[in-house]
DNA sequence: GCGCACTTTCCTGTTT
DNA sequence: CAAACAGGAAAGTGCG
């Protein structure tokens, strides 16, 4: 079991770089992607000076690597106001990228964007980042040693196996778009992508909550492992003793026991990315969800869970819900038929498509984010 | 505290 | 027959 949650959590955390949306500083700053350049220069020009008093930047005592692009943004107005530099000079259209794609950028392209400011963000960048631990290694231990030691059945808990070809290439991903990996920065290899899309506020009719946060999803769990292993038979007191239930109506009894040792996890999955953000997200990174859905039509926005169950639990691995099903999350979908976020698409199992209210995923609006 | 949005969970029945 | 779909109902959290 813990291999399998462990490899999640690495999807999870990986998914998580790509959801700046469910930063916390979003609430208060728009995405990047969505700012003007009128929008940008007004971010520069009045920057976040958080470090008076107790308060703290919002993209301190984060990995850069992690960094939403309003955290880069408010970085970048940190470091522009601490080097008194005169922001009107700089490319405020090449500001729009999060803190994987930053950290990505090679001395001379910080140079190019920012001019002689560009090697002060560079060593800046450097030194924050080689504060943190390595974090891929650590997960990477992990895995390792679950894999020596682990030959639970798993059932149908994990969809993803030890050794995953999807597992592997989220792990590469992860490594080639890493500072912690020597080569990795500063090499200014041109990426996929990937990280450099940010969940975005749809402007639909659940935009009032696209500022939702689900504070910072980076959840690498490892104290998850340890719950599993004690305090077992308590569960269902531990849930009573914290006061609340877990999200949605109650299990029954008969399911309670035996589902008992996840629950146990789930105190409360904070509110942050929608479903349909989640899927989208999924399917705009071909390089990532393979085997996992598909598009059938990307002009209609038609797509195809492949491993729904897989889908599933990694959605349930976002919300730490490990006990989400296919059924469930399918439930959540037909409810966005409603709304016009979806539309039915008869007689297609496993088929849904995109609606009016949804955004985001074709492919004008996702170079656009991209660039 | 209330109401709404957005799930989550359970359930029953239907379709593929 | 199993899996997926459909949708009602109840319940949870977060937020305004």
């Amino acid at each position: 079991m813990a291999a399998t949650c462990e490899i999640s959590n690495v999807f999870s955390n990986y998914f998580s770089t790509m959801y700046s949306s469910e930063d916390p500083t979003l609430a208060s700053v728009p995405p990047a992607a969505a700012l003007g350049a009128d929008d940008l220069a007004l971010a520069l020009s009045s920057p976040q000076m958080p470090l008076e008093g107790t308060e703290k930047a919002s993209w301190s005592g984060e990995q850069p690597q992690l960094w939403s692009k309003a955290q880069v943004l408010d970085w970048i107005s940190y470091q522009v106001e601490k080097h008194k530099y005169d922001a009107s000079t700089i490319d405020l259209s090449r500001c729009d990228m999060d803190g994987a794609a930053l950290c990505r950028c090679a001395p001379e392209e910080l140079r190019l964007v920012f001019g002689p400011l560009g090697d002060q963000l560079y060593s800046q960048l450097w030194d924050l980042t080689s504060s943190f631990p390595d974090e891929l290694s650590w997960i990477m231990e992990l895995l390792e040693k679950d894999s020596m030691t682990l030959q639970e059945p798993l059932g149908d808990q994990g969809p993803f196996e030890q050794g995953s070809p999807f597992a592997q290439e989220m792990l590469e991903d992860y490594r080639q778009a890493s500072p912690f990996y020597p080569g990795s920065f500063g090499a200014g290899a041109p990426s996929p992508g990937s990280s450099e899309v940010s969940t975005t506020g749809t402007g639909t009719s659940q935009s009032s909550h696209a500022s939702d946060s689900g504070g910072s999803d980076v959840d690498l769990d490892a104290p998850d492992t340890k719950l599993f292993g004690d305090g077992l038979p308590d569960c269902k007191k531990g849930d009573l003793k914290h006061g609340k239930r877990k999200r949605g109506r109650p299990r029954k009894l008969s399911k309670e026991s035996r589902e008992c040792v996840e629950s146990k996890k789930n105190k409360h999955a904070p509110r942050g990315t929608h479903l349909w953000e989640f899927i989208r997200d999924i399917l705009i990174h071909p390089e990532l969800n393979e085997g996992l859905m598909k598009w059938e039509n990307r002009q209609e926005g038609v797509f195809k869970f492949l491993r729904s169950e897989a889908v599933a639990q990694l959605w349930g691995q976002k919300k730490k819900n490990s006990s989400m099903t296919y059924e469930k999350l399918s439930r959540a979908m037909r409810y966005y038929y409603k709304r016009e976020i979806l539309e039915r698409v008869d007689g297609r199992r496993l088929v849904y498509k995109f609606g009016k209210n949804s955004s985001g995923w074709k492919e004008g609006e996702v170079a656009g984010r991209r660039n």
